[in-house]
DNA sequence: ACCCAGGTGGCCC
DNA sequence: GGGCCACATGGG
């Protein structure tokens, strides 16, 4: 019976191998798609990165100074695009007025006093905000999603509370850090489990049948039930 | 014609 | 403090 995290990180590295996420060219691009992708499906956003960047508006400048109504038509594709043009205008606009433009400047602080400011920003919650912390600041954040949620109810996990956002993330980072000690191999981890996850879902978790393919298929209630 | 997708915030009780 | 709901597009 397994019911260690470190070891069902393991049995999915094995089968499904390295994820090397986030798919972006650099940081900003990471802190777009983290807006982009809220509740929409990955295909879609990239069609919206790919008419940012044939449009050459790709980075806090072009953001910041591209007019929103032109924005919304270019991000169209990914859906909620009202207000997802605000969001991504948001954000830039405080790193204009607070960071001199300068993600650097923004990234490069203490982790919780960093996670504290993007969650105060109107638009970016908890999974927005870590996955920014993790993907494009290298802090080691767990990111959790509707998907490690889904997870975590059906393995046999203990005390804890599968809806809860920050009880689920303190439980990964907590079991992890105790089998990582290097900081920079974990947060290396948390990328690639947060991205083996996701894999898992999409290509394992949507129909009883697929249980039988699945790595984690011995610990695993769903197909039982 | 449904249902879902790498969520978030606002309103109501 | 928890349960709904709107937000919008594209693919199965």
């Amino acid at each position: 019976m397994v019911n260690n995290l470190y070891e069902i990180y393991n049995k999915l590295f094995s089968y499904f191998g390295k994820q090397n996420w986030w798919p972006a060219e650099n940081r900003f691009e990471v802190i777009v798609g983290a807006i982009l992708t809220q509740n929409t499906a990955w295909k879609n956003v990239e069609k919206a990165i790919a008419r940012l960047k044939e449009k050459n508006i790709l980075s806090l400048e072009g953001i910041l100074s591209i007019d929103k109504n032109m924005l919304k038509q270019l991000i169209r594709p990914s859906g909620f695009y009202n207000q997802k043009a605000d969001r991504l205008k948001h954000f830039v606009e405080y790193m204009d007025k607070k960071y001199k433009r300068n993600l650097d400047l923004f990234l490069n602080r203490n982790t919780e006093e960093i996670r504290r400011e993007l969650l105060s920003i109107n638009g970016i919650g908890f999974e927005t905000a870590d996955s920014i912390l993790l993907y494009a600041g290298d802090h080691p954040i767990f990111v959790v999603d509707a998907y490690t949620k889904r997870l975590c109810k059906r393995l046999p996990l203990r005390n804890i509370d599968c809806d809860n956002y920050e009880e689920i993330r303190e439980k990964f980072e907590k079991e992890l850090s105790r089998e990582i000690g290097n900081r920079e191999k974990l947060i290396r981890l948390y990328k690639e489990f947060h991205a083996l996850i996701v894999k898992l879902a999409k290509t394992y978790c949507k129909k009883k049948p697929e249980c039988k393919e699945c790595p984690l298929k011995e610990i695993c209630s769903f197909w039982r039930v």
